[in-house]
DNA sequence: CGCCGACTGTCACAGACCTGTCACAGGGCT
DNA sequence: AGCCCTGTGACAGGTCTGTGACAGTCGGCG
């Protein structure tokens, strides 16, 4: 997937002309160099041609739509999305990140934008492959995938490492039950349950200090949990 | 932050020759690179096809003025606008703010002046896109959920925080409490209750420095409330 | 093949916390 | 002054989360 160079190689799949064109040339201008595809089906073919480094992903598409995209990218590759969604529904921030996405920005956009969240993404990856995460005493091997608290391994069952996975990459966001379901267990739920609650619990017991009072996992009331950085 | 982003893109619309070579001359020195147009015609024009990453516009121009222009632009368009207005006429200020502009300019200004704007403009983007926004000593992180009033995390119940976020998204714009009701709380409320109210007043015991006399969450009498941005 | 242990999802429940409502007081505006 | 609007405190009902128990499932191992 791309290489690890100076200049990123991006992938825009967006079907209006206009906004198409306008995009390739800012994102050109600063420095990124672009792919451009009209179609869903076009820009998956383009993305096995090209390996671009990442996708920028209109979520109104003729024929497949964004999400669908997003999801099919997802199941056989790792490499990051951004999300382009139109002003008003912000339900699809939800369904954006639940789909996989890495980001997401909202339509119109400036160039400058796009091009500042592109480049904190790829941060964010970059930090994620060297592989090991620090959260205050809590380190997080992920090509051994291990954790160890203050230097002694924990013993993680899957769904708990799963679940600190996903939220170590993405610290300090919060994120609700909805998307950890779709992240962690890749469930289609509606109802709500208590699952995500338990299995928390049950991680916050082998990873923090004081488990009644966590500091790594925090609780953000009405809408899920979080993984902070001690400062 | 990221420093390595190219060179700012300006795109400069004036009438007055004078004034257009010498603030290109001055503006291509302070390290831009600009476009210019004399009329909003031609602006709009240059727009669509250099996509610049901010626009300097003159109020005062042939055919459509500054204000339509500024207009049309944000119809379609996102990216920041500095008006050029010739009097320091407060009316002209709030006219060109309420028309989306980000900043303004008062003519004759000084190419050092201009750029400092431009420079501080283009920062605003930057640190918006990065979904945090800062009123005083308030800091609202829209990914952490979270928000600090001089760095100190601040417990804002769901509620609380909705309605902050919803508040921040239009800041120094009244919503009425119909409007907030329908953004926060998804109702269509008719008769009124001082829902609205209480909640504020929650909100204002834990975000101002002395909730007996706010200087953010303002009271707009008969209409409802605003968030203000302080000088 | 069957036993066993570990892991996982579900449930019920208690308690903390939040929320909408009301009544009333005080202040601004005409 | 009088009216209308907003600020404020109390309160009861409701919501959300933490927690422990329990049963089903899965895989390993004898």
């Amino acid at each position: 997937m791309g290489q690890n160079v100076a200049v990123p190689f991006l992938l825009l799949i967006e079907d209006d002309d206009s906004i198409r064109t306008a995009l390739e040339l800012s994102l050109s201008r600063q420095g990124h160099k672009v792919a451009t595809a009209a179609t869903g089906e076009d820009g998956l073919k383009l993305l096995r041609e090209q390996r671009p480094d990442l996708i920028v992903l209109d979520v109104m598409l003729p024929g497949i739509d964004g999400f669908e995209v997003c999801r099919r990218i997802r199941r056989t590759d790792q490499l990051p999305i951004i999300l382009l969604t139109a002003r008003s529904d912000d339900i699809d921030v939800v369904v954006g990140l639940e789909s996989g996405a890495d980001d997401y920005v909202v339509k119109p956009v400036q160039g400058r934008v796009l091009d500042a969240r592109i480049r904190a993404v790829l941060r964010r990856g970059e930090r994620e492959s060297t592989d090991s995460a620090t959260f205050g005493s809590l380190v997080i091997d992920r090509s051994a995938m291990t954790v160890t608290k203050n230097g002694e391994d924990l013993q993680l069952t899957p769904t708990e490492l799963r679940l600190l996975l996903e939220l170590s990459r993405r610290p300090g966001q919060a994120l609700s039950r909805q998307q950890l379901l779709r992240l962690v267990w890749e469930h289609d739920y509606l109802g709500d349950s208590r699952l995500v609650d338990a299995c928390v619990q049950r991680l916050r017991a082998k990873v923090e200090d004081v488990p009644s009072s966590p500091t790594l996992i925090r609780t953000v009331r009405g809408v899920g949990y979080r993984l902070d950085v001690p400062a």
